[in-house]
DNA sequence: AATCCTTACACAAACGTTTGCCCGATTTTC
DNA sequence: GAAAATCGGGCAAACGTTTGTGTAAGGATT
């Protein structure tokens, strides 16, 4: 009982009429009188007519596919972002092919050319951690493929961006603790390699200098976001001179790895030490001790920023060359963490 | 400097030869000879020649695409699973359309219908908690496209499914508790309209048999999976009069909830009550105190196996009526949790 | 009554590729 | 040396849809 779904040849030969009156009949073309015109609609319904997509897309040449290229999906922030950039798509009805890079530069190469070669109509790319040369996006523009990057940003001029403004973030979180009267705050940042880690320190920086108070760099050592790592450079902090009653840490996973080898120490999180940190993953809802605020930086929203940018760009008549630039920041923000009921013990 | 990509057309005016030689040489087809065939071939590097994947989508009436509908991406279970399936779908060269029903059965139906109009090669579906009725499956069948289902399976009978057997884990989960020497096991179940619940239940009952123990009703109590209706259950159970020494809880999340509160009760972890669970989620890796041990479900294996008898179905000539049908379960698995150095306090 | 618009539809090309069939030229076969 | 097989390649249809152009019939305009 395989029934091939009806195309509209079969409409036509039906009705005996011709195919184009069938397809403009079914777009309401105002050339179709209206009797024809309902004619053919409840032709149409009787014999289960669905458009066949793969043929309209060819004869369009569009695919109402965007591609998306991301490093991890099971990481929080991603999956949070695709969700968003679903929704986008599917209130356009536009199909999303997806594709993680494991944050593997070589993988994301090929998967950049198999969204090419599927000839996606644009790119929501978030690059992998290991990328360090970026050539294989240049070659969308050629194919008139428009990008957009969103959370991991390259170091290039002319794209097009959504990124979440570290700086912001960085200074509500040094404000945050200084009004709870802190005065030596520590800072566990992330390899000097990440974008992310410039951004969080400067604003550090500036929240110490606008307070007044002089900025010591041996309170900012930076880690390579293992758990090893963050051990040495929680024990470097603890053995600095100045003795740091709060710390900024680079992320969650950075604050559980921090909180876990202090508490190991004997360190009274309550009193000696308190942990601020970013990404306000769920995770810290399941630490008994968790850090006391996190920065939000607002996967969802990237992801619909990001998508909106590209389908403004698929709208636009981008025939001429692209000279402007949508460079989107979205500015990160401290959230307390729900006050819980520590354990007993 | 759009250049739209080369055509075999183009090729083949520049070699004035015909389009179908173009096609043919660049499919190694034996009759064309070996010097054409390097000549078209150089030509069509030079060109910088791409076939075009919708016209041959279009050409062969397949779209070398496959459709993964499935609860919620953010739950890392799914996020696991369908990493699996695009490994599985990249390395046949398929292409991966993905939607979340957010456990909404409207949405899951929209969604059918979306990728059926799509022209998906197949389908691979985790259903939505609230799904009830199963016609919106049904239809596919008219259209030829198999549906392989996985994890979450609907109650029928002539379809494709990969799921994970629980009792056995359950089973397990038992027999561990008995050697360590608990002789009062409790059980936090999931709602009983789960299929799992009733796995989980029948396990831990076998296993109790088995052991020439007798089964108490009373020990096992279910729950709605939230965190209020875990600490009533958690408190049913540490009322009855057969107290437990340790408890198996439908899952990481249950566990989590029931061992803060425990905690707050002021419940010793380590002499006075043990906890066991399903999933084996990352979480548990973030708590202070976790479950000892949770049944693993295998996510990456079960999207695995389900792509593969999906992609199974595919090649094999589907033209007469489906008669046999892939059942397969996976066995689930207990694992030890890492030893920790448990957290001074 | 001849001209000019509309209206309402038909014709056919085009999108890029695959593939069944045909045909001329060379080689093989007896 | 003629018939048959093989080789190498061309022709054209087909996939389903959209859309520019053509063209009848009918009405309005002069």
């Amino acid at each position: 009982m395989r029934q091939k779904p009806a195309t509209i040849k079969e409409i036509a030969k039906k009705l005996s009429i011709s195919i184009s009156t069938v397809s403009r009949a079914l777009h309401d073309h105002p050339s179709i009188g209206l009797i024809t015109r309902q004619k053919v609609k409840r032709m149409a319904e009787e014999m289960h007519y669905e458009p066949n997509q793969t043929a309209i897309l060819f004869q369009k040449g569009k695919t109402y596919t965007i591609g998306v290229i991301l490093p991890e999906l099971s990481e929080a922030f991603f999956s949070s972002a695709i969700s968003a950039i679903e929704d986008v798509a599917n209130k356009r009805n536009y199909n999303v092919l997806l594709a993680q890079s494991h944050d593997d530069q070589e993988k994301e190469k090929q998967l950049v050319e198999k969204m090419k070669n599927h000839r996606v109509d644009g790119l929501l790319v978030s690059v992998a951690k290991t990328t360090a040369s970026f050539e294989h996006f240049d070659m969308l523009k050629r194919y008139n493929i428009p990008v957009v990057f969103f959370d991991r940003v390259p170091p290039l001029k002319d794209i097009h961006y959504v990124a979440c403004n570290m700086e912001t973030g960085s200074i509500e979180a040094v404000n945050f603790l200084l009004k709870k009267g802190h005065r030596t705050i520590g800072m566990i940042n992330g390899p000097g390699t990440l974008a992310a880690s410039g951004q969080r320190k400067e604003g550090y920086i500036k929240a110490m200098l606008k307070n007044r108070l002089k900025f010591d760099p041996s309170l900012i050592v930076s880690c390579d976001l293992t758990e090893e790592g963050t051990i040495q450079a929680l024990n470097g902090l603890l053995e600095n001179k100045r003795k740091p009653t709060a710390i900024v840490t680079f992320n969650d996973y950075v604050s559980l790895y921090a909180i876990r080898h202090a508490r190991k120490l004997g360190i009274d999180l309550n009193t000696e030490l308190e942990f601020v940190s970013y990404a306000n993953l769920p995770i810290i809802n399941f630490m008994d001790h968790s850090p006391i605020a996190s920065v939000e930086q607002f996967p969802y929203i990237q992801g619909q920023r990001a998508a909106d940018i590209l389908f403004d760009l698929l709208n636009s008549n981008n025939d001429e060359e692209q000279t402007a630039f949508y460079k989107i920041t979205i500015e990160s923000q401290l959230v307390m963490s729900p006050v819980k009921t520590q354990a007993a013990g």
